[in-house]
DNA sequence: TAATACTGATTGCGTTTTGCAATCGGTTGA
DNA sequence: TCAACCGATTGCAAAACGCAATCAGTATTA
């Protein structure tokens, strides 16, 4: 379950950890979404992940280091997950994925708006975005306070987009 | 073959286009190597991949537009690979991917020196070695022809680090 | 001219990983 | 008491993978 170390070539082992078709989507969830459960990440899922592969994937990802997991205080069999600090500092990797896919890739306008926000925020946002996660994940003080937060202005804008479409299909209504 | 759309999601449809284990390796290869003949790729793929793997992703990156493949004239069954703008833009996820692993996982020194570089030479350094790439894959002009190239930079970075390590391996010889 | 090596693949086969559906024992709130 | 929910686990089929052997055509060279 652990890294194969196939070569110690920065690029192939970081392939090694994420390289599949689920990881980043568990830690994109995690990050943009703010999921902590098991739940939340299973029926949440856009892509419909299949319960067997979330629950191997959290191992995996918590034998790695990118997640930990603790007992969450509210339900006694509910577990509350974690980002590390390793897998906060994915942002910069996950903005310019998306922004390669919303270029190359037939995206959908309303799930690309982030993508785009993201990338025209750039480095100071993505900073400011792993800080409100730091805040969030690691019970770090939140260094720069200042107006809403990352993941609520992506998920405004997200929302308007999908609202501005309802309109268009139905603008009578 | 194709791509399987699970959602419009620029995350997701990055991950079903090179979310393997093989498809950013090869393409690492061709960038950072160089190489643009199967056997190429084959022999001198560090992580040692397979000749029907490498056949399956390499037809596969062409339907999905991220190579292309021609008649090489110096050898009649020789083809030559090329990538595509497509695959040129990957440059700063990779550099991304490289940075992000050279802190996080256990890479080796003369592997992860062109990684550090590339981090340091920063996004100047990403749009010259693009350039480079156009002028070799796609036939473009080269608009900045400045200094040896950012391959051959990264290369004798490599090699000097190769031959440092193998001193002070056998200092005496 | 004949032998040898190299070209980009393809095939067969056994192993491993993946995806899906059903299910598990325990917990919670009505 | 009972249905809904919690984080998983199991069985099973399909797909992907890894490896070795092989292919036909081409170039090199003895």
């Amino acid at each position: 379950m652990s890294i194969d170390r196939r070569s110690g070539c920065p690029i192939n082992l970081s392939l090694e950890v994420f390289g599949d078709r689920w990881s980043l989507i568990i830690l994109r969830d995690m990050i943009f979404g703010g999921r902590r459960h098991f739940r939340e990440l299973l029926n949440g899922s856009m892509e419909g992940i299949a319960s067997n592969i979330l629950a191997d994937r959290l191992k995996r990802l918590m034998e790695l280091g990118m997640l930990t997991k603790a007992d969450d205080p509210s339900h006694k069999q509910k577990a509350i997950y974690s980002l590390t600090e390793m897998a906060i500092t994915l942002v910069p990797i996950l903005a310019h994925l998306g922004a390669w896919g919303r270029v190359w890739l037939p995206v959908s306008e309303e799930l690309s708006i982030r993508a785009e926000l993201l990338e025209k925020g750039g480095q100071p946002m993505w900073d400011k975005f792993m800080d409100e996660l730091r805040h969030e994940h690691l019970g770090m003080p939140l260094d720069t306070a200042s107006g809403p937060s990352v993941r609520a202005t992506l998920q405004a804008a997200y929302e308007a987009v999908v609202a501005s479409k309802a309109l268009a299909a139905s603008p009578a209504a």
